[in-house]
DNA sequence: CGCGACGTTGATTTGCCTCAACGATTGTGG
DNA sequence: CCACAATCGTTGAGGCAAATCAACGTCGCG
């Protein structure tokens, strides 16, 4: 198994060698070239990942065809889709790799599989669901409070030079905002 | 213990009658007026509240002094700062009365102890974190892809009646709008 | 009654979108 | 290896949505 989800997975909860063991058993390695869809609307495919390399978007596409980016991910992050699995109708969401990406998945029947055999990774799941839900209650207050000028900033010194790899229009798209908007932004930022 | 949280408790999970003693130990029932606070920002205090009868709202204040709801609950719902628990830090959070209520309360450190002794109640807690996170998760999208009019109507129509008992103000506020902006988008949708 | 809380309406200003055109860079096929 | 297209970021102009400031109407209540 992969140190990266191992030390994921400590920095939440306390774990003996047999629960390791187990949960390693229910994790698939997949590599993913840049542009690719690891998931695509429709589908009833239910998996999270998690990224040991690359970078990758979620999204949703309206009726007008507008997309709107809902979740950057890169390296120790999960990405998926809750929806999906909670409620069992097909996803809407599209993930897409930004960069060429290599994942570990788990599949939801055999993580509530696991869940049965090790409620421990119940707390897990909750834990993560819990960061995820402060992150976006975050993002909430943020587009409520801040103007684009410093979300942008925030958004930046979220993780290290994250806007080097992840492309303007798609930085914009995430804050709400055109790209041109973002652009006359950051030459008065430059300034 | 009142019907209406039992029967919360058993849309998510299955419960022995053993089960439901337990969880009726750890609550708390209280009482409190219209536009008195519940949580007010600086204090450890670690509860999380289930309403039974009544309608609050949650919110931050930034450094300008300019509130924003990020919540408000009416019956049956929790509402509460999963912030404060699980990082241990005082809470920013506000909730705050609308009307007359009359709550339930669950003590974290109660909760924590609860965890061990019925791991049924971590996934309890799982599932309304992730239902939590889903409609956040559907309000960002709300914001990115409709206009006020729209999310001004999906709010109405998410519970009955709501927009009779939460002033304009508020309404407002939650949207992220002024309030004489909601007013003229309002008399609009009269006519 | 008079005051405060709440909603409405008008006028001005500002942030942002959209459309459009144009550099800079990268990739690709001849 | 160059030519060309595609992708991406920048810049300008015009228009709309919404903020802000201000004034006013209405209702409920001490």
């Amino acid at each position: 198994m992969h140190p990266s989800i191992i030390s994921h997975l400590k920095q939440y909860i306390n774990l003996t060698e047999h629960d390791l063991q187990l949960f390693q058993s229910c994790l698939n390695s997949i590599s993913v070239d840049k542009g690719k869809f690891l998931l695509q609307p429709g589908t009833q495919v239910k998996h999270e990942y998690f990224v040991l390399k690359g970078c990758l978007k979620a999204y949703y596409l309206d009726e007008k065809g507008h997309s709107h980016i809902i979740q950057f991910a890169i390296e120790n992050w999960w990405i998926g889709d809750f929806d999906t699995f909670f409620n069992g109708i097909p996803s809407r969401l599209h993930i897409e790799t930004i960069e060429h990406s290599t994942l570990l998945s788990i599949n939801y029947n055999t993580l509530q599989q696991l869940f049965k055999t090790a409620p421990i990774f119940e707390r897990y799941f909750r834990l993560l669901t819990t960061n995820a839900f402060i992150s976006q209650r975050k993002r909430i207050l943020s587009s409520l409070e801040k103007d684009t000028k410093e979300r942008y900033v925030e958004f930046c010194e979220s993780y290290p030079n994250i806007e080097d790899r992840i492309p303007d229009y798609d930085i914009a798209n995430y804050l709400g905002v055109s790209a041109e908007r973002l652009s006359r932004i950051r030459s008065k930022l430059k300034r």
